[in-house]
RNA sequence: CGCGGGAUGGAGCAGUCUGGAAGCUCGUCGGGCUCAUAACCCGAAGGUCGUAGGUUCAAAUCCUACUCCCGCUACCA
């Protein structure tokens, strides 16, 4: 087959905060799905994926678990790394920001940028609270304090360093206009030019002096490098970049990137940074930035404390690694996020890969078996019904490389199925065991089998970039070989005398959606167990499967919570506490907010304006009358743009359902509670 | 008025840019078949395309307003 030329992809490199969840999976898999696809088309493929190892975030959950960062990021570099494995990815190069190649480059590419003009230092001014260590701007203050800490803040500078974004938005401009395939899909660009090239662009500030992890500027070891610049540029130290213009053959042969898979949260970081410092650096910018959709969880939000949280490793388990990679890949819209519950898995499971494919090469097998002894041939005696069947086959890798030529995978891999869905569609119209009845139908039975073997290979061979291990099962079975890309519209290739295997192994055994759900449990209690251990909390009973609604006195009275201890108190810290029981005057909803109740609350003779997170559980009206429990000498604190004097106390359960505090007997408000 | 996305038969989605007879998979019901993993094939029922206006010969599609959902964010003192 002759090459068609060098095609490079890559995925964002997943951020080693914590164990990927099936969200970024889905990334990995759907870039490779495309480069096993290209590959197969004839090109020549670089995948690169990776992982983005620096910063604050990671210096800090690093330090929590008394390790130091580079422990800490090996650890989940490796899980990352283990999960991609598993699913199969075939890529070139596993990149990791640490590494010790790409860190040169990174600080020579800001040298480069810096004596070029385009990086200059100046002073970040702002706000700055010293125990904290944190700079914060005006609208950041909370009552003119620091917002973490509620310490006094006092002006500041700090040296830091800055990219002249200006310098080239209207380069990046033009080239958007110019190149309308350049962000897609086509929404996203829009996003990005009306929300933040067409409104101008700040200079970006691209160092930080706030915390250590992370790769060091070397010509001022106080600043390191801004975690952007230093993530996005692994496109190009992977492949061997070099700032002196010492270039690798890989980077000669694959700059420009033909695609950049990402999610579409960071579009803008793709889109305007990663284009502006190639256009600083003189390089070519990437032919495409596709930010793909989320693939969601249905019902309930995903959250570890409720262990609904799913992960590939757990799939894989209990569905394989290919039923996993036609879930996320076939399942997954185009343009809209797409949902994934356990059961629509165990649906699409039994209905698309039992019923359909694994059931058509069992009963294929099975009946060339049975009238042929398994072996398989042409024998030219045709009728008008094979030929749509041989249309449909030989016509689909077309309709494959149209779907997939704009990234529409899910579609492609519709595509296949259909060949698959025609496929039994033909043993209905031939129905080979009537056929086998007759001894002068012999050859034309032959014929028959002759036409499902080969248009299954033909599928098979489609499916290998989706689900690369299924279809060399198939092929393994039936005795096919892998077929040139440029062959896959011919039909007929099936040598003579071939003979499908004796014993054919079922692809995917049909699923007892109970028999998964129990499973599904395991996992849960599994998972809501190690989330409790590592924050150390024990939780009370499970209430999410209670009906929510008018069942709120069916909780039964047993129930109990046990939360984390805090740290003893003296009766001298206690004392410090004020609580005095509020009548609630007046309540109204805080409109921008979607939690907080503002109320206006009598306490002895002063009336205080509370704000409090109780949105979801008491209505205003409700609130008016009540008499509560309220913490008086909290200090004052602006929330969402209003005062707050003081605190309701509320009793929360484990689902967040709150009470609010209120005196057993009618007590007038004012009164102390001690 | 924080940013963004969504609302299409019971479920999950396409169609919306570029108006022109409402489509796919699953489920349900009826039929067929028996090679096969209670599977496969055929047929049917089921939708005022979130609501209200507007533009048009024609609106799921364009315009305006509204409602409800979902992410992110922020403040649940």
């Amino acid at each position: 087959m002759e090459k068609k030329g060098n095609y490079y992809i890559t995925t964002a490199i997943t951020y080693t905060s914590g164990k990927p969840h099936i969200g970024n999976t889905y990334e990995a898999v759907l870039a490779d799905s495309i480069a096993r696809y290209k590959r197969q088309e004839g090109y020549e493929v670089f995948f690169q994926t990776g992982t983005d190892e620096h910063g604050q975030k990671i210096e800090e959950k690093a330090a929590a678990k008394g390790v130091t960062p580079k422990e800490f990021v090996d650890e989940v570099a490796g899980t990352v790394k283990g999960l991609w494995d598993m699913m199969g990815t075939s890529y070139d190069r596993f990149i990791r920001t640490t590494d010790a190649d790409h860190e040169k480059q990174v600080q020579k590419m800001f040298k480069k940028m810096y004596d070029k003009g385009d990086i200059y230092k100046s002073t970040y001014e702002g706000l700055y609270c010293t125990p904290c260590e944190s700079f914060w701007t005006e609208s950041q203050l909370v009552d003119g304090k620091c917002p973490d800490c509620g310490r006094e803040v006092k002006p500041a500078k700090e040296e830091a360093y800055f990219f002249k974004m200006s310098k080239y938005a209207d380069r990046l401009i033009e080239h958007i206009n110019t190149h309308p395939e350049f962000i897609q899909p086509v929404s996203r660009k829009n996003e990005m030019m009306n929300n933040f090239l067409l409104p101008g662009l700040q200079d970006l500030c691209v160092s930080r002096t706030s915390f250590k992890w992370g790769i060091p500027v070397d010509f001022d070891d106080n600043h390191v490098v801004y975690v952007w610049l230093d993530a996005l540029t692994n496109y190009i130290t992977g492949i061997g970049y070099d700032a002196d213009g010492n270039y690798s053959d890989n980077y000669k042969k694959f700059w420009p990137a033909d695609l950049h898979l990402i999610g579409k949260d960071i579009v803008r970081f793709h889109t305007i940074y990663w284009p502006i410092f190639l256009m600083s650096l003189d390089e070519p910018l990437p032919k495409q930035v596709f930010g793909h959709p989320w693939l969601l969880q249905g019902g309930e939000k995903m959250s570890k404390s409720r262990g609904n949280v799913i992960y590939a490793d757990d799939l894989v388990r209990l569905f394989g690694v290919d039923a996993t990679r036609y879930f996320v890949l076939h399942e997954m819209p185009y343009e809209n996020d797409g949902i994934i519950t356990w059961e629509l898995v165990v649906e699409r499971f039994n209905s698309e890969l039992a019923n359909v494919l694994g059931n058509l090469v069992n009963r294929t097998i099975s009946m060339s078996n049975k009238y042929f002894d398994g072996f398989v041939s042409s024998t030219g005696i045709r009728e008008e019904v094979d030929e749509d069947l041989k249309a449909v086959v030989t016509g689909c890798r077309d309709k494959i490389n149209e779907k997939m030529s704009t990234l529409r995978v899910a579609d492609a891999l519709t595509e296949v199925f259909a060949l698959f869905r025609r496929c039994n569609k033909y043993i209905d119209e031939t129905e080979p065991w009537v056929l086998a009845k007759s001894e002068d139908k012999r050859d034309r039975l032959s014929e028959v089998m002759y036409n499902l073997v080969e248009s299954i290979c033909i599928g098979a061979n489609l499916l290998i970039p989706f689900m690369p291990e299924t279809a060399q099962k198939i092929l393994m079975q039936l005795r096919g070989t892998e077929r040139d890309y440029d062959l896959l519209d011919e039909f007929g290739l099936t040598a003579p005398g071939t003979r499908v295997t004796q014993e054919p192994e079922m692809l995917f055994a049909r699923l007892d959606i109970n028999e998964i759900m129990k499973e599904v449990e395991k996992i849960r209690e599994a998972q809501k167990a190690a989330y409790e251990k590592e924050n150390g909390i024990t939780a009370g009973m499970d209430s999410d499967h209670a009906d929510s609604g008018n069942d709120s006195n069916s909780t039964s009275d047993d129930a109990v919570i046990d939360i984390e201890a805090k740290e003893e108190i003296t009766y001298d810290d206690f004392a410090k506490l004020q609580f005095q029981v509020g009548e609630i005057i007046a309540c109204e909803e805080v409109k921008k907010s979607k939690k907080l109740l503002c109320s206006k609350v009598k306490i002895g003779s002063q009336v205080r304006q509370i704000l409090s997170g109780i949105k979801s559980n008491y209505t205003p009206e409700e609130m008016v009358g009540k008499k509560v429990m309220v913490l008086v000498n909290l200090k004052p604190r602006e929330i969402a743009g209003m005062m707050s004097e003081g605190m309701l106390l509320c009793a929360e359960d484990s689902d967040g359902k709150l009470s609010l505090m209120m005196p057993e007997k009618t007590m007038p408000a004012g009164a102390e509670i001690c």
